[in-house]
DNA sequence: CGCGTGATTGAAACCCTTCAAGTTTAGTGG
DNA sequence: CCACTAAACTTGAAGGGTTTCAATCACGCG
């Protein structure tokens, strides 16, 4: 008679997003990666959860391994305003509370349930320091992110909602399906209602999903 | 009998106000500033003449020595959408055109008589590798200036046309007084008709100035 | 099943724009 | 220095896009 006995192995947490981020964005060796890997805090962040609260210092970057996140701000009417969506892949934080230790006014939240990397100041500036390619590829992702303000802003500027909606579609398809539409009007600077007539027009006109 | 000649001298260009800013920003000697100074381009630059237009690659982030310049982006209908002013001691530049040496979407102008330090990716090179004070605080720059575009794309989400005015004159007081009124409207995202009700009824509120 | 969240729809109100006209201001040349 | 012109600013009336509020519907989940 054979018994078969499984021991359930102490499951490594799967990184293989911020693996692939690393060896890409830098030039170390995988084994280089590996070790760096064990050093790194990973956090399964459960729908609803938040990573960051608004009067909170914000210590650290998020990575998305997996799952999706969300930065935004509160007015005092109490009205929420996207600024950012992070899905997989994706760095999310707030920049000025890390570097200026000071208040965040922004609220980061998990809106999937989500397997989220922490990033400390001294992470970086380790890898930055093992890379050079890494720092370069971070100065890049610097100078694009001021870009994509800027279009932003420019947008919110002229546009009307439809044309912000299409904007949106367009460059971030793959959301549409992840986020609930209340959101999308958030980031869009519209009310749900509108969103919903805005779509309601489009597909009068035919308009393909 | 005496015969005065007066030979009016070459007159040496006046940089006192890009020389307090290398000397604030960086830890080098006044000797070394003066060497650099130098070699810098400064031109002057007349009302209503353009620095860069869109469709051309910047290479050069510009330093208001004297004068007003604005940087702005025109839509498809031909609307101007004014993204930054810089009055003196001011950088404005397209950062991810001359980054990415790509076809810049703004256009930057004069709007007073102007005298302004073209300033080129060597220079800022040089003098980064001169100073790391220098280079620390361009790190600053860019966070506060991240900070800044995130702030503006908060309030465009959500402020009234009245709030973002007041907002404006309270972080811009001195603008106020040197840039026409229509061109603070595209700034703030309304007309300039908006603009002079939103100001006509803050008067009626007896409000001051 | 019932509850909560998200989405939709309608009607009224509101803010802002548009268009058009008039007024003020500033700059230029005689 | 005044006259002229263009640019900037104001004001009014009408219209449009969005919001607000309220009600309803659809769906997933305990």
């Amino acid at each position: 008679m054979i018994i078969l006995i499984i021991l359930k192995p102490k499951l490594p947490v799967v990184l293989d997003n911020f693996k692939l981020y690393l060896s890409e964005k830098s030039d170390l060796t995988e084994a280089v990666i590996d070790k760096i890997l064990k050093e790194v805090r990973v956090e399964s962040i459960q729908k609803g959860e938040f990573l960051l609260s608004a009067g909170d210092v914000c210590k650290h970057a998020f990575f998305t391994e997996k799952g999706l996140l969300r930065a935004f701000t509160v007015d005092e009417s109490g009205k929420e305003h996207i600024i950012q969506f992070a899905p997989e892949n994706w760095l999310i934080s707030d920049r000025s509370s890390i570097y200026f230790n000071a208040p965040s006014d922004l609220f980061i939240e998990a809106i999937e349930n989500s397997r989220v990397i922490f990033i400390s100041t001294e992470f970086m500036g380790m890898v930055s320091e093992m890379s050079s390619k890494f720092r370069k590829a971070n100065d890049r992702a610097l100078q694009s992110h001021i870009h994509q303000l800027q279009q932003r802003i420019n947008q919110l500027l002229g546009a009307t909602a439809e044309e912000r909606y299409l904007t949106f579609i367009q460059k971030y398809p793959d959301l549409l399906l992840r986020v609930p539409l209340w959101m999308i009007a958030s980031y869009l600077g519209i009310t749900p209602e509108s969103l919903s007539r805005v779509r309601k027009d489009l597909a009068k006109k035919n308009f393909k999903s």
